[in-house]
RNA sequence: GGGAGCAUAGCUCAGCUGGUAGAGCACAUGCCUUACAAGCAUGGGGUCACAGGUUCGAGCCCUGUUGUUCCCACCA
């Protein structure tokens, strides 16, 4: 079964066939099995109109390869997809494709066919991001897909939002909120942005009524002023504590407002005295709140200056702060202005500035909701993966505020409560009422708002299982097992998916939150589209393949970190893929077995590379179970091409080409059998290529035909193997090949110049068993081995390992001065090793207290360096 | 004002519970060795930011310092 195979592997013709194939027999299907463990992971659902960018790709990649682990481990692996309606995000985009093609707002059209648009964008871009995330190999059941605003989950917004209400956890009520005019609407705390600003400090007159001086207060935000309703001072300041209680008048305004006394003005901040804006800022609200001050709004949902702003009405809030400002100095009311930068708030999707002002919105109590959220973390039920992100997260939460969770938009859950005009009650119901539910009228009107769409979103990991039906997928996959996403979400999504899920089904919604860090450009940057420097995940994967991209994207960096994307290292990983596929393709080309068995009998070289692949299984799962993704596949990426590919293919060669038959299938067998297991310990990395190379192999004889890698067990290490004795002997051989091939390097021997080599050790045995590849390894004419010196080493090269010596005629390439110069140093740095050593060990300190173990190994190696330096002394002795 | 991360080879980064410093890229030398030049072999290159401490032993643990990045927070 010999097989002819392209030289160079082209992933760009295998990945699409193979993802076809595995599709179109079902392999991403979860299956509910009794017999079997659930394992499930909800993908984050990306947005319906969004396009793949890097950090999806990594995002999905992680759970791909964990999934894929799962799955090959025996468990009924669920990996549930879906798409998000983000609200904002999906409007925005579809009001600017109406006002670009068509010049028309969402009014112009009204909210019905408005969102008749919004539901034609998604049909068509909806299955976009599925088609790209299929392109990396995400082994997803896209049969189940969710969108947040299928009828099942929209049902259970509805269920969570009455259930909620009804236990007074969800209220409405009049609040400063923050607003963001450009998006007109409402923002939770979590969706604004911090962004320092240069700005000013300004220092402006207010003039006291009694005409007895003036007050000067310091603002960021003269802009707001015609919403003053008072200025504040602190109740312990020498300088303003007679005039408190007293009025002054608010200049462009002619009002008259009052100077109190409150604990929140700080002295020695500006002047000490402070305007407040009730309406437009939090602390004064709050202020206003204790001094009974009035709440005037003078900024509309747009950011212009409505009818209480005077004379300032109608001019957007910026052109306002320029008019303000310009008139109070023209008044000479305008003490100085300082240079000031300060924290602006800004929106998360349009990164206008956010306008604090009070509004009537919809929150949800979170004290109750909190404690639940913190206990199944702080006692371990839910962990985070790296673990410090759970310090992240319970910061966030013991100090979290009421959710705003109302928005001023027509695309998502509208909101269900219906607010009577006869009686003013309001009636909150998961089915449309006909009427007010407490008067029984009819003229009732239903809350035009939506729902933050984060507020779906936290009910993503049930509402996607059938969720507040008790279906049997509820019953048999939630709670899901572990959550991938990065720490930018860790307080939109992660935290409130938590108490959701703590509230709503009375378990946590996953045991494990694994967290990644962020995908930046080469120079560290943000990949971002304004900066234009983002790399697009399918051009990559197009060129180096999806295979080499996965691979770059987990390994290089550790959990939580961010990653810097480099070309480069897809290159490398790309000549990974292409060295295993030579690899294979070295042995289809040997190929005469046509089923895989472990031979019964092997050689020493056999057992190391099993030995070794024992190790690699044992180390790679550990790591896997500890979300050690990255550091699992460097393991298998140094397996495959140091242990299997330099030496152990090398070291099979004779035998392959070879007369003995039987040496042949037993060689061809080991190579099989390691390649197989391998090609497993791989494939979550590199799904398309370990199964395209398998899917050519011999199997096992219990392996059915047209089965597939990835439903293939996950490698088992093989407790009853104990090859130490002949990993050690082969290791000794591998010092030896290893000191041949630097010193005919050092003399810039080529390989087409065979030399005699003479090797002196009492492992000669060892050496014997390699007649068969050592001339080709050691470039060797003739080898004799032997356990004495030879009578005569005139005229001969001569190098050690710590268990042999070795002798090649090359001494006329030497340059003897330079020769003992090198033998000098090597010597001079093992002595200066071995009487580091020997202090370690007549220390008593380290010989008593360190663990025996590890004083044994010291010893051992003590052993071996004074052979090793006794080698060279002679060698340099015979110079 | 709180909290966290990072500082290791020229570059980008690994380094798990403390036990002789690693990889990729780059560099140098020699190789078209019958799987692979997207390769093979060999080599150079590190006071593990700094200062203390714990320990028989510290890149790793503790304290502090410096530099840097980020998150949170209602000083106008």
């Amino acid at each position: 079964m010999k097989k002819e195979l392209p030289k160079v592997y082209e992933p760009q013709e295998v990945e699409a066939r193979i993802y076809e194939t595995w599709e179109k027999n079902g392999c991403f299907k979860g299956r509910r099995d009794p017999k079997k463990k659930p394992f499930t992971i909800v993908m984050p659902p990306p947005n319906v109109t969004g396009q793949l960018h890097m950090g999806h790709a990594m995002d999905d990649s992680l759970q791909d390869m964990l999934i894929r682990y799962k799955r090959m481990q025996g468990y009924a692996a669920l990996y549930l997809p879906g798409t998000d309606h983000a609200g904002i995000a999906t409007q925005v985009k579809v009001e600017e494709e109406l006002r670009n093609n068509e010049g028309l707002s969402r009014y112009d059209l009204g909210r019905e066919k408005f969102l008749e648009r919004v539901w034609d964008w998604k049909a068509k871009y909806g299955a976009r991001i599925v088609q790209q995330q299929k392109k990396l190999g995400i082994s997803a059941d896209w049969e189940r897909s969710r969108f947040t605003m299928d009828e099942g989950l929209s049902r259970a917004v509805r269920h969570v939002f009455v259930s909620l209400y009804k236990k007074d956890l969800i209220y409405k009520g009049s609040r400063i909120i923050n607003w963001c005019p450009h998006c007109v609407t409402a923002l939770s705390d979590a969706e604004v942005e911090y962004q320092d600003k240069p700005g000013h400090l300004w220092h402006m007159r207010y003039p006291l009524a009694d005409g007895s001086g003036y007050l000067v207060v310091a603002t960021t935000r003269p802009e707001t002023m015609m919403g003053d309703t008072g200025v504040a001072v602190n109740p312990n300041d020498e300088r303003y504590k007679h005039l408190v209680g007293k009025t002054c008048i608010l200049p462009l305004m002619d009002r008259e407002i009052p100077i109190v006394a409150d604990e929140y003005v700080e002295m020695d901040f500006g002047t000490g005295c402070v305007k407040m804006t009730p309406a437009h800022d939090p602390n004064d609200f709050e202020v206003g709140l204790r001094h009974d001050l009035e709440t005037i709004r003078v900024l509309d949902d747009n950011g212009v200056v409505n009818a209480n702003g005077g004379k300032y009405e109608g001019m957007d809030r910026y052109e306002a702060r320029k008019a303000v400002v310009a008139d109070l100095e023209a008044l000479g009311l305008m003490e100085k202005i300082e240079p000031y930068s300060h924290n602006v708030g800004t929106c998360y999707r349009c990164h206008s500035d956010v306008e604090p002002l009070i509004s009537a919105q919809w929150f949800v109590r979170m004290e109750p909701l909190a404690k639940e959220a913190l206990r199944v973390v702080n006692e371990g039920e839910t962990k985070f993966v790296p673990d410090r992100f759970a310090k992240t997260y319970t910061n966030w939460m013991e100090n979290v505020h009421d959710w705003c969770i109302s928005r001023q938009l027509w695309w998502g859950h509208q909101i269900p409560a219906w607010y009577c005009a006869d009686c003013g009650h309001v009636t909150v119901s998961e089915t449309n009422p006909d009427c007010c539910e407490k008067c029984g009228s009819q003229h009732i009107e239903r809350d035009p708002d939506v729902l933050d769409t984060w507020f779906s979103s936290a009910l993503w990991p049930f509402s996607t299982l059938g969720w507040p039906e008790n279906t049997e997928d509820f019953q048999y996959y939630y709670p899901t097992d572990v959550l991938v996403t990065g720490y930018d979400i860790i307080f939109f999504w992660v935290a409130r998916m938590i108490f959701s899920a703590c509230e709503h089904t009375g378990k946590p919604p996953f045991h494990t939150v694994f967290i990644h860090g962020l995908i930046r450009d080469d120079k560290g940057r943000k990949m971002s589209k304004s900066l234009g420097n983002g790399i697009d995940p399918l051009e990559i994967a197009d060129k180096y393949g999806a295979d080499a991209l996965r691979f770059n994207l987990v390994t290089g960096n550790s959990p939580g970190n961010d990653m810097r994307f480099f070309t480069e290292r897809c290159e490398a990983m790309r000549n990974f893929a292409n060295k295993i596929w030579n690899a294979s393709r070295f042995l289809m080309m040997n190929l005469t077995i046509d089923k895989c068995v472990l031979p019964e009998q092997t050689t020493r070289e056999d057992k190391w590379i099993l030995s070794k692949l024992d190790r690699c299984i044992a180390e790679i799962t550990e790591n896997m179970d500890r979300y050690e993704l990255g550091v699992a596949a460097q393991k298998i990426y140094d397996f495959i091409w140091d242990d299997y590919c330099d030496w152990y293919i090398e070291l099979t060669k004779a035998r392959l080409q070879g007369d003995d038959p039987a040496a042949k299938d037993q060689a061809q067998q080991v190579l099989c059998y390691v390649l197989t297991e391998m090609l497993k310990l791989l494939h979550p990395f590199m799904p398309f290529l370990t199964e395209e190379i398998w899917q050519a192999l011999p199997h096992a004889p219990e392996v059915p035909e047209n089965s597939f890698l990835m439903l293939q067990g996950w490698p088992r290490y093989r407790e009853d193997m104990d090859y130490k004795v002949a990993e050690e002997g082969m290791e000794r051989v591998m010092d030896v090949i290893k000191a041949i091939r630097a010193r005919r390097a050092a003399l810039n021997v080529p390989p087409s110049k065979k030399a005699a080599v003479t090797v002196v050790t009492k492992y000669s045995h060892e050496f014997a068993a390699g007649a068969g590849y050592l001339p080709r390894l050691m470039y060797a004419s003739s080898i004799d081995v032997r356990g004495d010196e030879p009578d005569d080493v005139t005229g001969l090269v001569c190098d050690v390992t710590r268990d042999a010596k070795i002798y090649m005629p090359l001494a006329d390439l030497v340059d003897i001065e330079k020769e003992k110069a090198r033998v000098e140093k090597e010597l001079k740095k093992q002595s200066a090793e071995l009487d580091k050593l020997n202090a370690k060990l007549n220390n008593p300190g380290f010989v008593n207290k360190a663990p025996a173990q590890v004083v044994e190994a010291e010893k051992e190696r003590a052993v071996q360096l004074t052979e090793l330096v006794a080698k060279l002394e002679s060698q340099l002795k015979g110079m």
